[in-house]
DNA sequence: CGGGATCTTGAGAAGTTTCAATACTTGTGG
DNA sequence: CCACAAGTATTGAAACTTCTCAAGATCCCG
């Protein structure tokens, strides 16, 4: 009698996964891919609204993204609530929760969202005698370190305006990267949610996002988006004057 | 006849510095450190003014600060610089640019400075076999990610006063940790540099400046800078309702 | 189809920037 | 050691951007 593959938890390991390309470093050999496959954990998938981790919570693992999206965000006592990013299908969180042993942050799912969790001491016991899987942590942990940087330039130099285009650029981007349209796309958060994470009012995304359709940059129906003119857009989110603002997680 | 050892560049180690507490991972043996001190390399100081690297230019090291101070800034082809970070003695420079192997910011010294340069493949090489440094590469980045994280939502969601109130605090704990005193500090940067890093105009730091000392929370003589109250100072940085940011680097 | 959440729109208020003019430092050369 | 020049800091007034408050429209889930 042939085993039958559950539907909802089928098999899924890092040899054939999409995300593979943006997940793993590239030099790493079957063996090493395997042995990463046998520490990662594949929870059942995260319904909306559901956390993967709280602000405060041990750290234990990081996790990749698998399919949906995840906002991560500070809440403060009084309810005020800080988003502090996005995240989507091939990217990694809860690289900022190694040194303190915890995590700053609250994680919870936008939308349906399965990911890939990989125990920290496993990881670190593996990437011990794997070069290539160690280099690749640094660079992950690098490239959002230098994220951050441009983010927070972003935010603080820019106008509203800019600052909208510069998301609407990076969610492109990495729509793009992955596969979809970097054209057409669904924003897996609320304007209140991207609003909070801009430093913006709801009030004044309403009236930016108003603004770029009247410029005929983008089209908005709820949260689809069509980016109608991405030289412009780009241009206005980098400035004018050409600045090499790297965006985009992956 | 004994050895002399040349005055302007006494033999420095790790194992005698001072600052080691702050560069090195607690439980990395004497082997390792010596290891770790073979490697090092500790240019001439830097006069004021003088670049440690270049943004784009390629990435060969991470630097620790040993004594002075550096600013990293993003210089724009219009000419406008956006100032990314203030760094002290015991931090360390140029981890943004692992991934995509080149500066995206140029270092410069902010007064005389040395540092210890760190060639990374040679620290690459010598982490491999030794998961305590390893560990700690991880831990200095994750730091950083936190802190840039903190440093974004002051950055948005904050006023100028909380803002400068943020960078303030933050200075004093750094100086505090390095044995100085947290109360009476000396700003390595021009109140032009601090309102570009905190995205104020140096019009406004003055007004704000003048607002902290009528509130008799610090007194300033140019950049002279006393903290008079500090615990009211951290209330104002932290948003009175005691928001758990993680503030400085180190 | 109802009802709660989300989004839009307008008007006034607040905070910050810009511009312009004046004072103050700091380093340098006479 | 003083004077000067160049950069740096202060101050005021007007302009601008974004926020807040308030109300109405729309969407979407059950």
């Amino acid at each position: 009698m042939p085993q039958v593959t559950p539907l909802r938890q089928q098999r899924t390991n890092c040899s054939d996964c999409r995300l593979a390309t943006l997940c793993l470093p590239e030099n790493l050999d079957d063996v090493a891919v395997n042995d990463l496959d046998g520490i990662i954990k594949r929870p059942r998938p995260l319904d909306r609204g559901a956390p993967l981790f709280h602000s405060g919570g041990d750290f234990r693992a990081i996790y990749a993204i698998r399919t949906g999206a995840v906002k991560t965000s500070r809440l403060l006592p009084n309810g005020d609530e800080f988003v502090s990013g996005f995240y989507l299908p091939g990217e990694v969180i809860g690289l900022d929760a190694i040194n303190y042993n915890n995590h700053p942050t609250t994680a919870v799912a936008l939308e349906t969202t399965s990911v890939c969790e990989v125990p920290f001491s496993d990881l670190e016991k593996l990437s011990l005698n794997r070069p290539a899987l160690q280099r690749h942590m640094m660079r992950i942990m690098s490239r959002e370190l230098a994220t951050e940087q441009t983010l927070n330039q972003v935010l603080v130099h820019r106008s509203a305006e800019q600052r909208l285009a510069v998301v609407l650029v990076s969610l492109s981007d990495r729509f793009g990267n992955r596969g979809l349209s970097p054209k057409r796309f669904r924003l897996p958060m609320s304007r209140h949610e991207l609003g909070n994470y801009l430093g913006l009012a709801p009030e004044t995304m309403s009236r930016i996002f108003r603004r770029l359709e009247k410029q005929e940059l983008v089209c908005t129906d709820g949260r689809d988006i069509t980016l109608l003119n991405q030289t412009e857009l780009r241009l206005l989110a980098h400035g004018e004057s050409e600045v090499p603002l790297r965006s985009g997680r992956a």
